[in-house]
DNA sequence: CTAAGATGGACTAGTTCGGTCGGATATCCT
DNA sequence: AGGATATCCGACCGAACTAGTCCATCTTAG
């Protein structure tokens, strides 16, 4: 069902906190999990791998927690997904797999790829930025004539 | 990993092949599965679906087999995947179910549901006879009345 | 030292996916 | 008419993946 997953969903939502309040300092696993609702330990094996993969650091001790490892806006949906869910793939092959059992006679998968690769320049497109900047739900400083809806930038 | 299914892959490439061959009648899911080794049940429930989705026409009996229903220009490959793998979503909510446990505290759905409608746009605008027209490389020297590649006759 | 917090691996329950089986029905050919 | 070939449909199974859990270790502020 071309569906991320559920560890995707939770990266974002922590993520996309971590960049809203990048002020504070570092955020806990456990205030963030309890803050979305998430169970704890699955929250923290999350962002052990958005550490790994170079999006957020971490300061253990007593009054660790996380930070975003570089600015916000430098930061892509794409790049999370990866990082918690691997390199993303539409098609059972690639480059370097080409262990699927049609791929001699496939003469669908240049299209696929090509597909692919524009899939992956839409999640690039959309920083962590942008998700953060979302919500402005009590924003009392709206000037008039602003159109919040579809609002797409392109940086 | 945000990969489509099997399934979707085996339709594509039945899809295609019908697309190429539009001249011939029916094609027997019988000799799509050999041309291309494809488990013949599985890719037969595959094609059922494609009819189901209005995609495909089948035609019983001794001499019958699956056509497309419609043009292979206004067909999508979006079309196909969502014909075989219902509705596709990149979240776990949607506008109808809103089971996710994190719902009401979510704040990145409607950045999200704007990334899988530009990834449905993207789907969308690739037609089969897109992938139909790849792949003709070889095409130049047929002389008139001589079948294309992949004529496969079974003895 | 100790409490709070990160890290890492192993483990389990649940679901989905790829694939299979068996039977029913429709159509053509002899 | 009768048999051969084909689609159709639902139920079933094992493997693989997913979400979630548990525990044991390491690190640092106070
Ligand atoms: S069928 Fe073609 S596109 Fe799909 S996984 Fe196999 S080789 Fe790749
Ligand atoms: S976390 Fe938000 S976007 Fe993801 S499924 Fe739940 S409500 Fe939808």
């Amino acid at each position: 069902m071309l569906r991320l997953s559920k560890k995707t969903d939770y990266a974002l939502l922590a993520v996309r906190h971590l960049a809203a309040n990048a002020d504070r300092g570092a955020v806990s696993a456990r205030e963030l999990a309890e803050t979305y609702d998430i169970p704890p330990e699955l929250l923290a094996k999350v962002l052990q791998k958005l550490v790994r993969g170079r999006l957020l650091e971490s300061q253990q001790g007593i009054r660790g927690g996380y930070a975003l490892a570089r600015a916000a806006s430098a930061m892509s949906v794409a790049d999370v997904i990866q990082a918690v869910d691997g390199p993303l793939m539409v098609t059972a092959c690639s480059e370097e797999d080409h262990s699927c059992d049609q791929y001699s006679k496939c003469n669908i998968r240049d299209p696929l790829w090509r597909i692919k690769d524009r899939i992956i320049a839409t999640l690039a497109a959309t920083s962590v930025a942008e998700l953060a900047m979302e919500m402005p739900a009590p924003l009392p400083p709206l000037p008039s004539g602003v159109m919040p809806m579809q609002m797409v930038k392109r940086p």
